[in-house]
DNA sequence: TGCACACATATTGTATACAAATTTTGAGGA
DNA sequence: TCCTCAAAATTTGTATACAATATGTGTGCA
């Protein structure tokens, strides 16, 4: 059996936690989880800690651990505020990214097109996630870095309809995703913030509608009700 | 001997970092805050883990927790993003504030003009600290509250000289601060967003000059080197 | 059947012992 | 005097045992 280390579990169930494996409002069960990485119950703990604090997990008095909820209320806040933090972030990282940080974005981006298009839903979930997350450290702002990974968070979970298209113009919007994250490091690296930021909002735009459509998912079918009296009468 | 909680332990440990009782960068032991706490290691290596989730603390492998430091170009960011995220947190309070928000708004209000006024700088700068972490409950919106957290940290601790005022004008400068706090206070009970974005600015501007005065401190008399050279040939 | 209560079970919280790593100390040699 | 390196001391990390709290179950009673 693999042995975990405690870094390894804390990016191992924050990976679980993007990719929905672990679900929002899942009860995460110390003695389980602890005999899955193979260790102890006090290290894992003071994981569950660490991702309290990172947003990833709500702690209770004497209740133990669960996956943080995605509410609908909350939701809003999401979509009113995740433009200005990604425009800013976008600008901030024109002005002070590295050619290491650069390097390690256009990687990313490599990752990132191989999975989208393979529509490996978790895999491109996350790789957009490294991606915007070293934009995120390009930005070098620990403040806004802050809102940003806390945005990050749902937005990795909810954009997992999207790498998981159902029509070909859907899959025509995954590849524009491509296209923009392509056309981001070029601005990035070209220092053009206004750009950057103005690229960023139409990136964001895009996204927008799927994810809504998860907030807000497809109606049942409106006979369900003659329906369900019909089966269960017999 | 009194016996902390967990939870006091958390909130006492902010208060501490918060007044600069335990200076950016200090090394956090282990065992000798257990024994001050009168817990055991356990509980407080959770408590410690949480605070550097909330950015009070930073740890690194094997060698313990600190408190965190204020780099000069961390702080160049912070007087950078700080008016932008202040100004917003205003504004979605004025939409958003509850009735017993409000209360517990003039409540602090209350607190901090006493303290203000007696020249406490610990307990005035914590007052202003819970002032404004008030007003981010009432923007309710967990993403942007997380950039305000971090920097309400590094702003408490800095704005620790500005309630030491020195001069007669200075202590104006406190009076002035009570009374935009006053202001702030009608303007988010009537919901004048664009009015409290203006006074929170105006609010962040008096005290800009004070911080960035302790970031650049006074510098030392330029005659130090001869007095140096003669002190030292005794 | 429905409810209240006590008991059993499961889960979380804390203390302690020990293992692993780091830092300090000091002896030896150039 | 300065440097190197090993042993001691200190400090952090983990496992385990036990205490405290919460949850589930079944019995008795109305």
């Amino acid at each position: 059996m693999e042995r975990y280390t405690k870094l390894d579990c804390l990016i191992d169930l924050r990976r679980r936690i993007l990719s929905t494996e672990l679900k929002p409002g899942h009860d995460l069960d110390e003695a389980r989880l602890s005999d899955y990485y193979s260790m102890s119950r006090t290290p894992l703990r003071e994981v569950l800690q660490r991702l309290q604090g990172e947003g990833y997990v709500v702690m209770s008095e004497n209740r133990g651990a669960k996956v943080a909820s995605m509410d609908i209320d909350v939701l809003r806040t999401f979509f009113q505020t995740a433009p200005m933090v990604y425009a800013n972030i976008a600008r901030l990282a024109c002005e002070n990214r590295t050619s290491a940080q650069l390097d390690a974005l256009k990687q990313a981006q490599i990752g990132f097109a191989k999975s989208a298009k393979l529509s490996d839903a978790a895999e491109a979930a996350l790789a957009n996630h490294t991606f915007h997350a070293i934009i995120g450290d390009m930005a070098s702002n620990t403040y806004l870095l802050a809102s940003l990974a806390r945005l990050q968070i749902d937005h990795t979970r909810m954009s997992q309809t999207f790498y998981r298209p159902a029509a070909p113009a859907e899959t025509m919007l995954v590849l524009k995703a491509i296209e923009q994250h392509d056309a981001m490091i070029a601005a990035i690296e070209a220092g053009e913030g206004a750009l950057a930021i103005d690229l960023t909002l139409q990136h964001w735009d895009l996204s927008r509608d799927r994810m809504e459509r998860y907030v807000r998912a497809d109606p049942l079918p409106v006979d369900v009700i003659s329906l369900k009296d019909n089966s269960n009468a017999i």
